[in-house]
DNA sequence: GCCGGATGGTAAG
DNA sequence: TTACCCTCCGGCG
């Protein structure tokens, strides 16, 4: 589920439904306990996506900071709530119990100062989905990279907030290889990257999902590998023919990930 | 039922 | 580069 689209849904979804009134903090797994004892009863102000970076604040100088990871997750109920399940490190409920949101497997949640939220907002590169982000500075940050294209855009401190699926999926309708050189992309591709980027994570931040093929190119061969609902032109769909010109997918492992392309559309 | 991977990141070697 | 953490789910018996 976490790229950047996914962090900025749920601050947006949370932000709608407990913000402005007291919120119930609990930890049924019990490894964020003191933590949501210390939130309990507070009223939220507000939330923040930088990333994949959620951070809430309160009527108080302390910030909840929570990072998906991989497997992390956020459960929603709504009208009748019933008990958390065992593994749930928090849950986050309105006090008139009529919503909750449940966080298990998360990689980071924990209770940080103002400067620490500062401090781990400045890792960061612009994020396509946030008003401030400067796409110039992401031009820059690129251009000053020596490795591949691929490799660069999951490194968090360049751009905010691209995971494996978006790293895939951009440079594929764009006609980029993975593998040319970060610093060439961002001479000559950069513009367009940039916008299919904002385009695609503002797509799935609204949906909920991630769908990238145009209309046109949906009839084609599926049966990829990808959660329900999704549909994607080179995400996972290794061996399978290519969507727009029929050749076989490819997978190799760049930047400690695989990536997936086209050699047709995406030539080196 | 068990195993392995997964839209991520860190820290050790 | 590799190991490891977190949880869930599909594929395989």
């Amino acid at each position: 589920m976490p790229e950047g689209h996914t962090t900025h849904r749920l601050a947006r979804l949370h932000r709608a439904a407990l913000a402005g009134r007291p919120v119930r903090a609990s930890s049924p797994q019990g490894r964020f306990a003191d933590g949501a004892a210390a939130l309990d009863g507070h009223v939220l102000t507000g939330v923040e996506a930088y990333g994949k970076h959620l951070f809430y604040r309160w009527d108080g100088p302390v910030v909840l900071h929570v990072h998906l990871g991989l497997v992390g997750v956020f459960r929603t109920y709504r009208g009748t709530v019933g008990p958390p399940g065992d593994g749930v490190r928090l849950r986050l409920a309105a006090a008139d119990g009529s919503v909750a949101f449940d966080l298990s497997g998360p990689m980071r949640c924990e209770l940080v100062d103002e400067a620490g939220a500062d401090a781990l907002a400045a890792l960061l590169g612009p994020d396509p989905l946030r008003g401030d982000a400067d796409p110039e500075q992401a031009r820059a940050a690129l251009g000053r990279r020596r490795t591949a294209v691929g490799a660069a855009l999951l490194d968090q401190t360049v751009l905010a907030g691209v995971g494996n699926v978006f790293r895939a999926e951009s440079l594929f309708v764009c006609g980029i290889h993975p593998d040319r050189p970060a610093a060439e992309v961002a001479r000559d591709g950069f513009d367009g990257l940039w916008r299919a980027l904002r385009r695609m994570l503002r797509q799935g931040e609204r949906s909920g999902r991630i769908v990238t093929v145009e209309p046109a190119d949906v009839g084609a061969p599926s049966r990829a590998r990808v959660p329900d609902g999704e549909r994607v032109y080179v995400y996972r769909r290794d061996g399978l023919p290519c969507r727009r010109c029929e050749a076989p997918v490819r997978a190799w492992p760049l930047g400690g990930r695989r990536v997936f392309a086209c050699p047709g559309c995406q030539p080196q």
